[in-house]
DNA sequence: TGCCAGGCCCTCTTTAGGGCCTT
């Protein structure tokens, strides 16, 4: 049960890989609760895959084998996990790779959860048409977020996230003058044409 | 050690191919 549509979770996975249906597991969650636009919670904890990290992996996110010999295991950080994103809608930057990794790691220890995902990405791709890029990197370049650069690590990068995603909302909000954007019509423009994203938001602002 | 996938989106499209994005 959703406790409250616009509490939003918004989290990042670093993983050992690309695909969980190859055998890749999770190494570190992060997210952020926002409520009414103000961070109200964080999570962060580095979890055990049961293998080793490939060098590129440890080279990419800085989370080497000996930091992960330290760390609980998936299971025992999942379950947390599930705990903290229980009742609330999901975002994610390129959410299709987090979802896979959420699905597949709670799957594993019988939990699940009942909020809807949603995908900075695919708003981004409609919002900002003309950036250069859609990474999430030159996104924070894009829109002027202040960075130290320091990304792929699970909170900085949902921080990141989080930021770029109420840059998004208010961006729409002075651009069709609303005063609020629920989360379903969120939804729904991450699915809308680019072509088509211009009317879809000027319906929605005349009711 | 090196490698792997999948959804979205565009186009020289839909009986397909390739770039973008995530680790």
């Amino acid at each position: 049960m959703i406790v409250n549509a616009d509490t939003l979770i918004i989290l990042d996975f670093e993983t050992t890989g690309l695909s969980p249906d190859m055998g890749d597991r999770a190494i570190e969650i992060g997210a952020v609760k926002i409520e009414n636009g103000k961070i109200t919670g964080r999570f962060q904890e580095l979890m055990h895959p049961g293998r080793r990290v490939s060098g590129f992996i440890a080279d990419y996110t800085g989370i080497t084998n000996t930091m992960l010999e330290k760390a609980a295991p998936c299971e025992e950080v999942m379950h947390r996990f599930a705990d903290f994103i229980q009742g609330y809608n999901l975002v994610a930057h390129n959410a299709s790779f987090d979802k896979r990794f959420l699905d597949a790691e709670l799957t594993r220890i019988g939990r699940g959860y009942d909020g809807e995902f949603s995908c900075s990405l695919l708003v981004a791709r409609r919002i900002f048409q003309d950036a250069p890029s859609h990474k999430l990197g030159e996104l924070i370049n894009y829109t002027n977020i202040p960075s130290d650069g320091g990304f792929h690590r699970a909170l900085f990068d949902s921080e990141m996230t989080t930021k770029l995603w109420l840059v998004m909302l208010e961006e729409m909000k002075s651009r069709y003058n609303l005063a609020y954007i629920p989360f379903p019509l969120i939804l729904k423009l991450a699915k809308t044409p680019k072509k088509s994203v211009d009317t879809f938001l000027r319906r929605y602002q005349q009711g």
